[in-house]
DNA sequence: ACCTACAACCCAATCGATTGGGTAAGCATC
DNA sequence: GATGCTTACCCAATCGATTGGGTTGTAGGT
C-alpha cells in the first residue's frame, strides 16, 4: 500500500487486469469505449472497480502501443512556413487548443516556404504516422498537394487556400475590398500596393481583393504600384523604398497585404520624412497584437487567427472521418486606426 | 515490378524479408545498427541487397513499434508560455532543428503561464511518452520541478534558468549591466525599469543585472523606478503610463526588460507628447527582428535565442545519456540604436 | 578425424493495447 | 429439460520492430 510502487514505470492494461483478477482485454473495453461497449462487457460494478484503480494508480493509456495495433496515432501533422511568424503562430495556437479538445496532439514543423523543405518535413510528418496534415504553407502551384492526394493522405489547408482543396481561411478577397473601400472613402485617388509573394494566396487574393474594387469605384492602380515582396519587415521596408522612388505622383496610400510588411513600410516612409497618417495613409493586414499599440496605431485589416486555426482542426476531422468539406472562409473585419484616419 | 504496391498501406520489415527470403530480425540489423552489429549478422552483400530495397520500396520504420519495443520515442516535449511570443517561437525554431539532427522530433505546447496549465501540458507530454522534456516556461519557485525530479523525468530548462537545474539561457545579468553601462555613459541620471514578471528569471535577472550595476556605477534607483509588469506591449505601455505618472523627476531613460514592452512604452511616451529618443531614451531586450526595423529603431540586447535553444536540446541529450549537466549562459550583446543614441 | 572459431543467419519472446470470437453461468420460455 | 438469450467475462492473435539466445555450415588448426 505504498504510494506507488517505485520499481514499475508506468502502469499498464494487464497490471490493472492481474491486480482484479480479470482479463486485460475486460479493462480495456471498459476503459476504452463510451459505456456503450463497455455494457456487455462487463457489470457496472466492476466497471467502476476498474476505472477507480486506473485513477488512483494513474494509469496512462500508451499511445504507441495503441496505435501500434489500431493504426491511428491521433496526431495531426502541421506545417507552416515559420513559426516565428506571429501570424502562424496564433493560428497554431488556435489548432494546438481544438486538437486537444478532439483527443489529438499536434506536430508543428517549419518549411521556410521551401519546396523541399516542405516534402522533407511532410516525409519526416508522415514517417511519424500522423493520421492527417494540416498545411499552412501552401504555394498556389500545388504540386505537393497532388502528390499527397494520390498517396491519399489525409490533409487541410490553412492560411493559405489552393482552389480545388479543402482549406480555413480567412476571406481575403472580402479583406482587400474592405480596405479599398475604407481608403476611397477617405478621399484617396493615388493608392499603392505592398503585395507580399506571389505564391500564397494570401497575397494574391487580399490584392486582387483591393485591386478590383478600386477599380470597380473608378480609381486606377498603375503596374508599377503593386510590388509583390516578401511577408516580413525587411521586405515591407524594400517595397516601400521602391514604391517611393517609381511611383511618380507620390501615393497618398500604401495598402500592406500583412502588418509587418506595413510596419517595415512606415518605417521606410519615416526615413523619408513623410509622416504616416498625414502624409501617407497605411494599412495593413491580420490585425496582430502590434498593431493597436504600436506608437503610430496601424489601420489593419482583422482576421479571425485562432478561429482560422480551429476551423482547420475541425475539417481535417471530417476529412478523417471520412466525409466531405468545402473550402471555409471566415470574414475579416476592418479596424481604423491612426495610420489612415 | 509496379511503382508500388497499391494495398499494402507501408512497407515492413516483414515485407522486406520475405522478399528476400531472409528473417526480420536480419533485415532489422542491417537497418539498424550503422555496420557496427550489421558486420556479424549479415554479409556484406546480404547488406547491401538489404539496404537497396529498402531504399526504392520507400521503408521507413513504424516509430511507434519501435518504442513499443525500445521504450524510447525518440520525442522531445517543449513547453513555453506561448509560442505567438516571438521570442519562444524563435527559441522553438533552434530546438526544434537541433533536435532533427539528432534524430529527434519535438512536440510544443503552451502553458500561458498559468501553473494548472503547466502541470496539464507536461503531464499529456508524458502520456506521449516524450524522452524527455525542455521547459521555457518555468517559475522560480519551481514546485513542478521537484516534482519531475523526484519521478524521474529527464528535462532542461530553457530560456528561464532556476538555480539547481540545467538549463540554457541568455546570461541575463550581463545583459542588464551592458544596459546600464551604456545608459550610464550616455549621461542619463534618472532611469526606470519596466522589469517584466517576477516569477521570470528573464526578468529578475535583467533587473537585477541593470540595477546592481547602477548603483555600482554610483547611480540610484528609488522602488517606484522599479515596475513589474506583464511582457507584452498592453504591459509595457501600462508600466510606462505608470513610470510617467509617478516617478516626479520624469526619468529620461527607460530600460524595458522585453521588446515588446519596450514597443508599449514607445507607445505610452508619444501618448504623453515625449519623443522616444529626445526626451527619453528606450532600450529593450532580446533583439527581435522587429527593434532594427521600426519606425524609431529600438536599441536592444541581442541574446543568441536560436543558439539558446540549440543549446537546450545539446543538454537534454546529455541528459537522456546519463551524463551530468551544468547550467549554460549565452553570452548577449548590446545593439545600440536610434531610441538611446 | 576431431575440435574450435567464426560468419551468417534464424527463432521466438517481448513491448502494451485492441478486438473478433469464444464460453460458462444464469435465467426465462416453451 | 432442451433451447435460446443475456450477462460477464476470457482467449489469443495482432500491430511492427527489437533482441538475447540459438543453429548451421565451413574453414583452419593440430
Amino acid at each position: 500500500m505504498e504510494e506507488s510502487r517505485a520499481g514499475d514505470r508506468t502502469v499498464t492494461l494487464k497490471d490493472l487486469a492481474n491486480e482484479l483478477g480479470i482479463h486485460p482485454s475486460t479493462v480495456s473495453r471498459i476503459l476504452h469505449s463510451g459505456s456503450e461497449v463497455a455494457r456487455g462487457a462487463a457489470s457496472l460494478a466492476t466497471a467502476e472497480r476498474v476505472r477507480e484503480l486506473a485513477r488512483n494508480r494513474g494509469y496512462s493509456p500508451d499511445p504507441q502501443a495503441a496505435g501500434l495495433r489500431t493504426r491511428r496515432t491521433r496526431l495531426m501533422g502541421v506545417i507552416v512556413p515559420r513559426l516565428s511568424d506571429l501570424v502562424l503562430a496564433i493560428m497554431y495556437e488556435g489548432i494546438d487548443e481544438a486538437a486537444a479538445e478532439l483527443g489529438y496532439s499536434t506536430f508543428v514543423m517549419n518549411s521556410r516556404d521551401d519546396p523541399e523543405e516542405q516534402r522533407r518535413k511532410t516525409d519526416i510528418m508522415l514517417a511519424r504516422r500522423v493520421d492527417g496534415l494540416i498545411i499552412g504553407d501552401a504555394h498556389l502551384d500545388g504540386g505537393l498537394l497532388q502528390e499527397l492526394t494520390a498517396r491519399k493522405v489525409p490533409f487541410v489547408l490553412v492560411n493559405r487556400r489552393v482552389p480545388g482543396y479543402p482549406s480555413a481561411t480567412c476571406d481575403d478577397l472580402l479583406g482587400g475590398e474592405l480596405v479599398a473601400d475604407h481608403l476611397w472613402s477617405k478621399g484617396h485617388r493615388n493608392v499603392a500596393v505592398i503585395a507580399g509573394e506571389p505564391y500564397a494566396s494570401t497575397a494574391v487574393d487580399r490584392t486582387a481583393g483591393f485591386v478590383d474594387r478600386w477599380r470597380s469605384l473608378g480609381g486606377k492602380i498603375p503596374r508599377k504600384a503593386v510590388v509583390w515582396s516578401r511577408f516580413d519587415t525587411a521586405g515591407g521596408r524594400e517595397a516601400a523604398e521602391s514604391i517611393l522612388t517609381h511611383c511618380k505622383p507620390r501615393p497618398t496610400a500604401l495598402f500592406a497585404v500583412n502588418d509587418f510588411a506595413a510596419i517595415g513600410a512606415m518605417g521606410a516612409l519615416r526615413s523619408h520624412g513623410l509622416s504616416v497618417g498625414d502624409d501617407v495613409a497605411v494599412v495593413g493586414f491580420n490585425d496582430t497584437s502590434l498593431a493597436a499599440e504600436l506608437p503610430i496605431q496601424l489601420s489593419s485589416v482583422h482576421s479571425p487567427m485562432l478561429d482560422i486555426g480551429r476551423t482547420a482542426v475541425q475539417l481535417l476531422k471530417h476529412v478523417l472521418d471520412g466525409e466531405h468539406v468545402e473550402p471555409v472562409r471566415l470574414e475579416p473585419t476592418l479596424c481604423v486606426r491612426e495610420s489612415s484616419a
